[in-house]
DNA sequence: AGGGCTTTCTTTCAGTCTGAAATAATCCTT
DNA sequence: AAGGATTATTTCAGACTGAAAGAAAGCCCT
């Protein structure tokens, strides 16, 4: 029911029946639940039909609950505070002061309050969503390795959740952009999904049935060392053609210093050179376009997913090779698929990041999961 | 609840209500209605503890129920009738007299139905499960391409229903003997599983949750043409490294040929030459080995299921290769995974064929997806 | 202004499912 | 034959559902 509400702005009670399959009995006596517990509110009527008694539009009550979020970077912690429906009230940026997870947690509690003090407006927050690179537990909240930081088996829920006494979702950031993106992106209205991220870092995420598929080691989603036969570069772990080794940024900008193409190992100075109309900048961009259609096409074999997200700098830095990747994994896959279709640059902007972690919060929340809020109908 | 049964044999209903999480009285009222209409009987009741009142063993009704099953092969089709807990009662190979769709159609027709009234001892069918190759819609019955058979857009499951006026489920050969793993085999306690069919051909299945996921293509699970870098064998496909081109049992077998290891192209005959101590035929088997394990460890890289389940003859023809599988696979995958126990040989054996089509019934049985068996609770 | 008309929303009612707890059943022990 | 132990059944109340009847709230028309 609140998924029809997302999906359809402010909506009557019984579009709301029509849309779910719910009765109209049904529809009132939930809502009146959810009006009482401050989670819908009427919302101002806009003009309608001319016959008939007036339509009365329920909207998210943006007042009363709030949702936090934080994204645990390498550099900086972003910091969230958004409404029921992923719109984001204040979002902020701190940069660390040290590594340790202890400092990271405390300045990033320290600021989430703050926000949240000044930008939620007395509401009630559901919940706290963490969003962290590397490998992440999130059943126990648990961050069992995260290079950038240097982290290593951190309890991240037990201590936020202590400091912060709100429930909190610890989970991978490409994880919760997946499920960013399936909330609020380009895949509202999509069953199944393959969200793939490529950046200084490559990962995926697998949703089936709107639910991620983590995987019994929560590693669901690893494609850094898939095999492309493109290329021979070698990769971190001492293999070749590692579709990490030839698509992140790094990878990408140190092969341009290699070749007088920039001075420092930079990506956005690789695009800007290339934009320039520097042939082989554009050949190198071109190459990583190629492979990463290749490693798509082996994704889209493997999963066949309704789906494929593409995101991360390594692909909206430079939109112009978006046609590259498509025509690649097409020619490449045996699956007759509409590429213009099924593989779609993400549908969040800059705010990512925040996002994501907002929708943790929100994925918990309209699961029901979260802990102390579960909505029961009413009967007087 | 009929899973606990299926999982647990003759069970009483109070061990029901533990291990489902029912109460006592949902298990009741369920069982005098599955009593009633024939799915459950009353077992002789075992000697059991010596003091309360006696357990009352119950399990399937072998009697009241069978399931129907064919698999249509190359150059055979596979008949089988089974009762609910998927034992076979009686199957049977028919050669085909000819491949049409209407010829494999009606010759399977005719055999199943003598072979039901012979050993189905007046007991009703729940429907007919069809495993068939290649691609394959199975909600809407329909044979997309099958180049074994010749049959392009075969509209199997209307033919079908209409001949033997029961409820008939396609579904593709490999997904179906994913299904069998998943309730008869070695995949019962699993959550997740990629089974991964080499023989002839390559495929896999992916089960998320206990589900089947097809994709909106119903192509999920396409291995075929996954790159892998160890050779540069040619693909059917025109590429180079495909994993079916290292793999499947013809490339193998062509490949011993042209050097000079074995007369005719015939997998077991190397096999046999390998056995026999021939090094090179030895390193033949032991290549596609390696190639089987990289291309796993992909699979398990981007899906990491519960469990691997490797069928095919390409595996089960030669199980002592299945260590270098192992080895392999533990090698190129970055999680540290326990190849032991998650990559597992079929635990299905040479009825591999039968069960997997009378899977695909008891697993609509069981979800309770069959159009005139639904189970409520009864009242009195 | 007030009675129809139309549509939305609410309430009533009956039905289904559930589990807790009381009750019945059935065996073994003494 | 009574007592004890345990399983199976029934009774009961609670939660949820949808169908249908009823109330509400606007417009239209005279």
């Amino acid at each position: 029911m609140l998924r029809a509400v997302l999906a359809h702005g402010p909506i009557p009670r019984s579009h709301i029946a029509r849309l779910t399959g719910l009765s109209q009995a049904s529809v009132t006596r939930l809502t009146t639940e959810l009006l009482a517990r401050g989670f819908l509110a009427v919302a101002p009527s806009t003009a309608t039909a001319d016959v008939g008694r007036p339509l009365v539009p329920i909207d998210f009550d943006v007042r009363s609950w709030v949702a936090l979020g934080m994204h645990l970077g390498r550099d900086r912690t972003t910091i969230a505070v958004a409404d029921l429906r992923g719109t984001l009230l204040a979002t902020d940026e701190l940069g660390h002061e040290a590594r340790e997870p202890a400092a990271v947690v405390r300045q990033a509690v320290t600021w989430l309050r703050r926000l949240a003090a000044r930008h939620a407006g007395g509401a009630q927050a559901l919940g706290v969503g963490v969003s962290v690179g590397g490998w992440v537990d999130p059943d126990d909240g648990i961050v069992i390795e995260n290079d950038a930081l240097g982290w290593r088996n951190v309890p991240l829920r037990s201590r936020l959740e202590r400091s912060l006494g709100l429930p909190v979702l610890v989970e991978s950031n490409v994880r919760a952009m997946a499920l960013a993106e399936l909330w609020f992106g380009v895949a509202t209205k999509v069953r199944s999904l393959v969200y793939v991220f490529i950046g200084n870092v490559v990962g995926a995420a697998i949703v089936v049935g709107r639910t991620i598929h983590r995987g019994p080691l929560a590693a669901a989603g690893g494609i850094a060392h898939m095999r492309l036969a493109s290329s021979n570069a070698r990769c971190s772990c001492g293999r070749i053609g590692c579709f990490q080794a030839l698509t992140t940024d790094m990878h990408l900008a140190e092969r341009a210093v290699e070749r007088g193409l920039i001075a420092q190992p930079s990506i956005d100075a690789l695009i800007e050179v290339a934009r320039g109309g520097s042939r082989p900048a554009r050949a190198l961009l071109e190459a990583r376009a190629r492979s990463i259609g290749e490693g798509l096409a082996v994704i889209i074999g493997l999963v066949n997913p309704d789906l494929v997200v593409l995101a991360g700098s390594g692909v909206t830095a430079a939109p112009e090779y978006l046609a590259t990747i498509r025509a690649e994994a097409r020619s490449r896959c045996v699956l007759p698929i509409d590429a213009e279709r099924t593989i779609l640059p993400s549908g969040l902007g800059a705010d990512v990041l925040a996002s994501s972690s907002i929708a943790l919060v929100l994925d918990a929340f309209y699961r029901q999961e979260l802990p102390d809020v579960t909505v029961r109908s009413t009967r007087r």
